[in-house]
DNA sequence: ACCTGAACACCGTTCAAGT
DNA sequence: ACCTGAACACCGTTCAAGT
């Protein structure tokens, strides 16, 4: 096993010709596999171009910048969010579970669920996931205009969640700023922040599946409650 | 006027006694302004040293490290969230009023916003904002239980908003991205995704504010119609 | 057309040495 | 204690030159 420091000498395998071609597509897996072991920030043109033996300025035959690589990177993931089973449950129920999952997945790459926030995905994997999404909210009877705008709340709570609490395990500063804000609530000053002393540790109970499920139905009660203001500039009438 | 390329050479003001002593207050001030003028991206340690007329290396006897930086320009930018007044009407317009000037601060920065889902902030008028809008929940009739969680989601739901549509003015290729949806919506094949075809423009008509208002009603609706379970694990009971 | 090395213009952070 | 220059270990991207 020479695996030690140095990238290996040009010849990794001997059954291979000595160099397989260089794809857009080998460069997105190496991406995902780097991205996998070693987090975001270590998904970089030169890193990825190391594992494929080249040099960084190759990439750019394949892909146009970092922004491009991230957005392939997100697609691909999106890839492994399957739509729910009808035997599921109800339209709610399915739709719960196909946001879960959702979530699950970006959950695992908080900087990937950051970098959606501002990238508007278009991926064909993107908008299969609106499209089932949006046969739910209507078998569920909320009003196309109504589904419309809440089809993006939704979408933007699981991202946003993901964001917020994606694995933060690896990092042990993360733990540091959570009991940070723990302390500095227990402590609270009854006087400058009275809310914050008398609710004290329910701010921070219950576990992340507990609040996220709630957070949904939270999000579809008030969907099917809250019909959109009439003297909002509509579309054709 | 002698302001080209080169720093100037350390006398830049003859009234004042050769160099302001560094503080951490100067650097967090040079940072908001460079973070004004150019972006987040351009708010390095490098370039506030340079405004500053010294060298990187100085500015860490007052600043941890870049996370540190960060945290004290979000606590300095929410220092100008102004909690709202009673005469702007009842508890729901008045909380509306404070999420939404809490929404346009992280909006004109929106890599702030991204930024504030990966930090948790703990500043003190990030405590203040909190316990405002906890005491507006609790005038609204919202249970603590509630409110405890339904806070997060308000604010989460406001910052998620900032992090997507933030000024995207600035980088063109936003607008690129947009229109490339946009197509992509409008010529959506029917059979893979039937929905989307079917909703056409519906999905991305009206305005920013107008969204964030009404997501604001039905977060705010959800609450007030939407129970914890019992079966949570409670603190105390 | 695809690939490469070298260069350009940057980063954050550390550290021995100065004051 | 505060400040500094220089160094270390990185970045993305471009471009002339090779194949």
């Amino acid at each position: 096993m020479p695996s030690s420091g140095k990238p290996l000498p040009a010849h990794r395998r001997t059954e291979r010709p000595a160099r397989t071609p260089l794809t857009r597509q080998r460069i997105i897996e190496t991406a995902l596999a780097i991205l996998k072991e070693q987090g975001l920030s270590k998904v970089t043109m030169r890193r990825i171009a190391a594992d494929l033996d080249t040099g960084a300025a190759s990439l750019y035959v394949y892909v146009q910048d970092t922004a491009d690589l991230h957005a392939q990177i997100l697609d691909a993931l999106l890839g492994t969010v399957t739509p729910p089973d009808p035997a599921d449950g109800d339209w709610r129920v399915r739709l719960k579970v196909m946001l879960t999952r959702y979530l699950d997945v970006l959950f695992s790459y908080p900087e990937i669920a950051r970098m959606t926030l501002a990238t508007h995905p278009s991926g064909p994997n993107y908008l299969r996931l609106i499209d089932s999404a949006l046969a739910l909210l209507r078998t569920g009877g909320v009003p196309d205009r109504e589904a419309a705008w809440g089809l993006d709340l939704l979408l933007l709570y699981a991202t946003a969640v993901a964001a917020e609490q994606g694995t933060r395990q690896d990092t042990p500063a993360a733990a540091e700023e959570d009991s940070a804000l723990a302390c500095e609530i227990a402590s609270a000053d009854a006087g400058r922040y009275p809310q914050i002393a008398r609710l004290g540790m329910e701010l921070l109970s219950g576990t992340g599946p507990d609040r996220f499920d709630w957070g949904l139905d939270v999000l579809l009660n008030g969907l099917l409650t809250t019909p959109r203001s009439v003297t909002e500039a509509g579309a054709a009438s």
